[in-house]
DNA sequence: TCTGGGGTCCTAGGACCC
DNA sequence: TCTGGGGTCCTAGGACCC
C-alpha cells in the first residue's frame, strides 16, 4: 500500500499560520510579480476565485470580500515544508518528497497496522506540531493513492483520510473521479478521451491496451495499469541530480535595451550556477531565451532562443554568465518591449567527471576555490552579499512583491514577537 | 500598469555510421 | 513494383506535473 500525504491549500495555510486572525477568512497567494492567483483557502474557493485568475482583474472583488492577499514567499513555504516532511519521516521507514506540499510514504514494513488509524495519527500530529492541515489517501499504487487523497479532501472532511484497500473501494474511486482529474491526464488527453466517450476513470480502465498505447503512448499505458492496481511508477526517495536547471522570470516592468536586460540575465544565470554547484555538477550547454509580453496585442511580438556550447563543462558563475551574454548577443533585437528572459543549463555532468579541453587555459582549481568561497559567504550572510559586477545594482527588472509576508521562520529579524499587554 | 516558474518524460525526425 | 537496412545520437516539440 502507498500513502500520499498532501497539505491542504499549502501556501494559503502557511500564510495563515502566522496570522491567526485570518482563520475562517478567504486568503489567496499570488504568483511571482503578483501576477495571478496560485493558492486559495477554502473560503476563497467558495467565493469562486479561480486558480490562475489574473490578480489585477480581481482587485475590486477581493477588496469587497475582504480577501487577504499575499505575494508568494517561497522561503517561508520551503521552511514549513521541511517541518512537515521531517514529521512524516518519524512515522515510516521511507518518505518520498514528491513536491513542496506532498509526500509518498512507504508503509511496507508496517504489517498488521490499521492504515486508517495510522493516517489519522499522522494527520493529528502534523496539524498539532506544525499547524498545517493535511489530507491522506491510501491505495495500492501511486496513481490510486493520489485519487484517494483527492477523495479524502473533498468527501471525508471530518477525518481527512480515505483508504482504498478492497476492490470495491477502488471501484468507488474510479466511478467518482473524472478522467481529467486522474494524475497524468491533462487537457489534451482529456479532450481526446472525451471524444471517445471516456468520462470517468472507470470508463478509462475499460479501454483496450492497444487503443491506449496508440493514442497516449507508453505514458498512457502506465496510467492504465496503475489504475488497475499494478504498480508502474517506481519508488524514488533518493532523487537523482537534475538533468537541467532553469531560471526564467518576468521582469517587474518591460525592458528594451540590451544594457537593461544584461542585468537580470546575469542574475538568473548566477541563480542557476548556485543550484548547479549545490548538486555538484557542471554544465556543458547554456541556453538563453527572450520574449515579449504576449498579452500586449498592441506590441510587436518576438521570441528567440540560442544555445551556447562550452568547450569545457563548468560550474563557474563567471564562465556561465559570459556564455549567457554570448547567447543574448545572438538573440537580442532592438525595438521590442521585452517581458521575460530565461537561462537553461543543459548537459549536466558530475563535477569530478569533466573532460578537459586540449587548449583549455582556465585555472580550474583557482575557480573552484573562488566559487566555494563565494557560495559560503552568500550562504552565511544572505543572498547576493557578494556578486558579479554584471549582476548590477539597477534592479529595474525586480519582481513586484507588494504583499510579501515576513520570513517568520528563517530570518531572526523577522521572527514574530509576542507581547504581553499587561507589561 | 498588471496574466507564474521549474521541472520530467516521451516521440518524431534528421544526420550519420557501417 | 521497385529505390538497403538497422542502429545511435541529437534536437525540437508536445504533454504533463506541482
Amino acid at each position: 500500500m502507498i500513502v500520499l500525504v498532501d497539505c491542504n491549500n499549502f501556501y494559503a495555510s502557511c500564510e495563515r499560520l502566522f496570522r491567526p486572525e485570518l482563520q475562517g477568512r478567504p486568503v489567496v497567494v499570488l504568483s511571482n510579480n503578483d501576477g495571478c492567483v496560485i493558492a486559495r483557502s477554502n473560503e476563497a474557493k467558495a467565493l469562486g476565485i479561480q486558480m490562475g485568475a489574473p490578480a489585477f482583474m480581481m482587485e475590486a472583488f477581493m477588496l469587497n470580500h475582504k480577501v487577504a492577499v499575499f505575494s508568494s514567499n517561497y522561503t517561508l513555504y520551503g521552511s514549513l515544508s521541511n517541518r512537515v516532511m521531517n514529521m512524516l519521516k518519524g512515522f515510516v521507514q521511507a518518505v518520498e518528497v514528491y513536491s513542496i506540499d506532498e509526500a509518498f510514504l512507504d508503509v511496507s514494513g508496517l504489517i498488521n497496522q490499521n492504515m486508517f488509524e495510522l493516517a489519522v495519527k499522522i494527520r493529528e500530529a502534523v496539524t498539532y506540531d506544525v499547524g498545517i492541515p493535511v489530507s491522506i489517501g491510501i491505495a495500492p499504487t501511486k496513481t490510486l493513492a493520489k485519487m484517494a487523497n483527492r477523495y479524502a479532501k473533498k468527501e471525508c472532511k471530518e477525518s481527512g483520510v480515505y483508504v482504498a484497500e478492497e476492490q470495491s473501494q477502488i471501484n468507488q474511486l474510479l466511478e467518482y473521479t473524472s478522467v481529467g482529474d486522474v494524475w497524468g491526464i491533462g487537457g489534451q488527453f482529456n479532450k481526446k478521451l472525451m471524444l471517445n466517450n471516456v468520462f470517468t476513470a472507470a470508463d478509462f480502465v475499460k479501454m483496450s491496451e492497444e487503443w491506449v498505447r496508440k493514442n497516449m503512448t507508453v505514458v498512457g499505458l502506465r496510467m492504465l495499469n496503475e489504475l488497475k492496481g499494478i504498480s508502474c511508477i517506481d519508488w524514488d526517495d533518493m532523487p537523482a541530480p537534475k538533468k537541467e536547471i532553469c531560471t526564467a522570470k518576468s521582469f517587474g516592468k518591460l525592458l528594451s535595451t540590451k544594457e537593461d536586460i544584461r542585468e537580470p540575465l546575469a542574475n538568473y544565470t548566477n541563480i542557476c550556477a548556485v543550484k548547479l554547484r549545490k548538486q555538484k555538477s557542471c554544465a556543458g550547454v547554456v541556453h538563453v531565451f527572450i520574449q515579449t509580453n504576449t498579452h500586449r496585442t498592441q506590441d510587436k511580438q518576438y521570441f528567440r532562443s540560442a544555445t551556447v556550447r562550452l568547450e569545457v563543462a563548468t560550474c563557474s558563475s563567471s564562465e556561465l554568465i559570459k556564455a549567457a551574454m554570448k547567447g543574448l548577443d545572438i538573440i537580442y533585437k532592438p525595438g521590442y518591449n521585452f517581458k521575460k528572459i530565461g537561462v537553461i543549463l543543459f548537459d549536466l555532468i558530475p563535477e569530478n567527471n569533466i573532460q578537459m579541453g586540449l587548449f583549455d587555459k582556465a585555472d580550474r582549481e583557482r575557480d573552484k576555490k573562488l566559487m566555494r568561497t563565494f557560495d559560503k559567504i552568500n550562504e552565511r550572510f544572505g543572498k547576493n552579499m557578494v556578486k558579479y559586477a554584471a549582476q548590477g545594482y539597477n534592479k529595474q527588472w525586480k519582481l513586484r512583491q507588494e504583499k510579501l509576508s515576513p520570513c517568520y521562520t528563517t530570518d531572526i529579524a523577522q521572527v514574530l514577537i509576542i507581547q504581553d499587554k499587561n507589561v
